[in-house]
DNA sequence: AACCTGTTCAACCGCACACTG
DNA sequence: ACAGTGTGCGGTTGAACAGGT
């Protein structure tokens, strides 16, 4: 047996079977003298790990659910990359799993942000204060009630309270029309995350068939653009309140045939009959000033 | 159908720590 | 105290797969 070549790669149906009679035969230590005596090719670390990431029982090959999801963006903001620790929170996952969904998911959420920058920057390459990017975090999931569509989600959950964004008139405009937009479309079942910058605003959301979906507008309407310029400028100078600046905006966000009401019609068609995969996030609609 | 590209996830690797003699 | 061995953990890799052209 010495010198011979230790495989690598990935298991096969018969080695899984060998390795499983040898740890109920002789338990899950001594992963060396297991890979020795079982004639597995394997090094013992490798025993260990398929066992533990694969074979062993009560594991949970499903998918993740929006339940851990949650678990595990508010453990990962608690603890950082301790994905082992993260695990022992999740019955039947294991630290590789959540690693990896982790994993995934930080790299949405870094493409969103750079796509995002690369449609809005500014010249010195950084956002304005006003409209600085939102984290997409923990805090921005809130479950909707499954039979009534209702969704309980705050200001408050949404972060506003402690950040600079609670000026942001657009953004508490944005936030209306995603409440709006929750209650009244069954189709979607959890509130996202939403990023709004200079000249867009895009926002993420998981509808009934688990599947992760979003859309954004861009802001081409010159009003707004003018409105945006004006609120900043009186923020910055202290003498807008919030209230008043939502006033202002209001009134063009919800004109007859504005681009919210545009938003809202062709992300629900869009959505409609969407059936794709949860990892291949679609662009719901994108609306741009009407000639 | 063939190729290209992006994503997922199982497995590997190196390091640190624990245990044992 | 020390060396050897076992185990746990987090970062990284690459095969397999899916979707697009």
């Amino acid at each position: 047996m010495q010198g011979e070549k230790l495989r690598k790669g990935l298991w096969h149906e018969e080695e899984d079977k060998q390795l499983i009679t040898f740890v109920t035969l002789l338990g899950d230590r001594k992963w060396d003298y297991i890979a020795r005596v079982s004639g597995i090719k394997r090094c013992g670390k490798s025993c260990r790990l398929r066992w533990l990431n694969y074979l062993r029982p009560n594991i949970n090959h499903g998918d993740i659910s929006i339940e851990e999801e949650q678990i595990i963006l508010r453990l990962h903001e608690q603890w950082g990359n301790k994905w082992a620790r993260i695990a022992r929170s999740l019955p039947g996952r294991t630290d590789n799993e959540i690693k990896n969904y982790c994993r995934t998911l930080l790299r949405r959420k870094m493409q969103a942000r750079e796509q995002e920058n690369f449609q809005c920057g500014r010249e010195d390459g950084k956002q304005d204060f006003l409209f600085q990017k939102v984290e997409f975090d923990v805090q921005t999931y809130e479950s909707v009630d499954d039979t009534s569509g209702t969704s309980n989600t705050s200001l408050d959950a949404l972060g506003f309270s402690s950040s600079a964004v609670t000026n942001s008139p657009y953004e508490v405009q944005f936030f209306d029309w995603v409440t709006e937009l929750s209650n009244d479309q069954s189709k979607i079942r959890h509130q996202g995350g939403y990023n709004c910058t200079e000249s867009s605003i895009s926002y993420t959301a998981r509808n009934s068939d688990d599947n992760d979906v979003w859309g954004w507008f861009e802001v081409l309407n010159e009003e707004m653009k003018e409105d945006i310029g004006v609120i900043k400028d009186q923020t910055r100078a202290g003498t807008q309140s919030k209230t008043n600046s939502s006033k202002v905006l209001s009134e063009n966000w919800n004109r007859e045939g504005g681009l919210k009401k545009q938003w809202i019609n062709n992300s629900k068609k869009q959505m409609e009959g969407t059936h794709l995969s949860r990892s291949r996030p679609i662009k719901l609609g994108k609306v741009t000033k009407q000639g």
